[in-house]
DNA sequence: CGCCGACCTGAATCACAATTCATTTTTACG
DNA sequence: CGTAAAAATGAATTGTGATTCAGGTCGGCG
């Protein structure tokens, strides 16, 4: 048996898995999922276009991972967030938050994951992170709700207009025009979750509170 | 001069114009607007496909009056609504329920217009519908507020946030597993005028009657 | 050292639609 | 009818990227 799959070279194809991945998501920063294409993600990751073959069975496999762990890691921020704030309604207060300067702060890449054109097939992978963070929305909602801090709704319905909201506001193409001012950012971001927590029902969330903090950049 | 363009041959000429763009608004109702392919046209139109190239430069430009022509009829309709109304925040009530109506009576075609995922230049078109479509919310919103029915907020924001949460809501992938049955239909409509309404700041909008015939489905 | 298979390479191939254009058909009118 | 110009036709061309694959390279091991 002449060769065999060492330790070393198990490391070798991780890491080049890994640099695959980075320059994907450093293109789709860069120039939206449309710039991801198997040519520039193979010269910007330093090897040959037939190697990525090699990693992901087509460029399809690649994207739907990206997006996968992007929204993984997104969700998990998310739900951090919430989990630290002390009620219902803050953690709902502080998700939003949480979810919109993630996304301010890496507005491309933000829109390229949830909102940004493509065509058909890849489509569906996305569709993934949109349910799954709907998914994380409405749970807060119904933990409010069912506390009594919420009107009675559909939660489902709900959840998906927050989602919305929040999209459009932050990345979609009516937000084009903002700056990277801190400050108008700020307010932006505490525009939005005024309008989804007054939305979802709570009565008076400046009031109480509510959105005081708009969290500072992400880390990651 | 043995040739001269009748006034019979123009009439044909229209009528092939027209032909196409509803070969085109048929495929992109059925299929999205990545059905819409010169050759998928110029068959539903009867026509060979190099035809289409002389009532049109490009298939982008089929695109962009398609989206047009919709934006147009949407925005008057939401316009139209609107104007019926007694007050500023009727008419904001009545402008979100007529556009979410008719976008759920052509959920594929409102999509296609304004959400789906397309390739990139393509997008650029549509992008154009969206601003229109905030702009007409705005002018709503703003009329409201300096009559001091709604708090001050950025009216711009606000409105972005409301078509959002509307798009998203009714016509998004979140959405798709909506049924035809009239009485859910209905009750979506009203969660999301609801949401919408209690998001820009109106107190009690079920109390005040703001939401409550959800309208027919439109004719057109 | 030398061999083996896994790995990598990147030019060639394939697929898919938009677009072109040489030809054919239609229309108007003497 | 015959002719000229406009219109229409649809097969061929083009462009863009994804995908393949016939070699070349590399790491481990006897």
């Amino acid at each position: 048996m002449p060769y065999r799959r060492t330790e070393n070279v198990t490391r070798k194809l991780v890491a080049r898995h890994g640099a695959i991945m980075a320059a994907a998501r450093a293109l789709a920063a860069e120039g939206g999922l449309g710039s991801v294409q198997i040519a520039a993600v193979a010269e910007r990751a330093g090897i040959a276009s037939g190697t990525v073959y090699r990693y992901f069975p087509a460029k399809l496999d690649l994207i739907a991972a990206l997006v996968a762990a992007q929204s993984a890691a997104e969700i998990a921020a998310l739900d951090r967030a919430g989990n630290a704030a002390p009620g219902p309604l803050s953690a709902l207060a502080a998700a939003i938050v949480s979810f919109a300067a993630r996304a301010l702060a890496r507005r491309r890449l933000a829109f390229a994951m949830i909102a940004e054109p493509v065509e058909g097939e890849l489509d569906a992978a996305r569709s993934t992170y949109r349910t799954a963070l709907a998914g994380a929305f409405e749970r807060r909602i119904r933990a409010a709700q069912e506390r009594g801090y919420l009107p009675d709704q559909d939660t489902g319905v709900a959840a998906a207009a927050l989602v919305g909201a929040l999209i459009e506001g932050l990345i979609g193409p009516l937000a084009q025009a903002q700056t990277d001012d801190p400050a108008k950012i700020r307010a932006q971001v505490q525009t939005l979750t005024l309008f989804g927590l007054r939305g979802l029902g709570v009565i008076d969330a400046r009031a109480r509170g509510l959105v005081v903090q708009t969290a500072l950049p992400p880390p990651d």
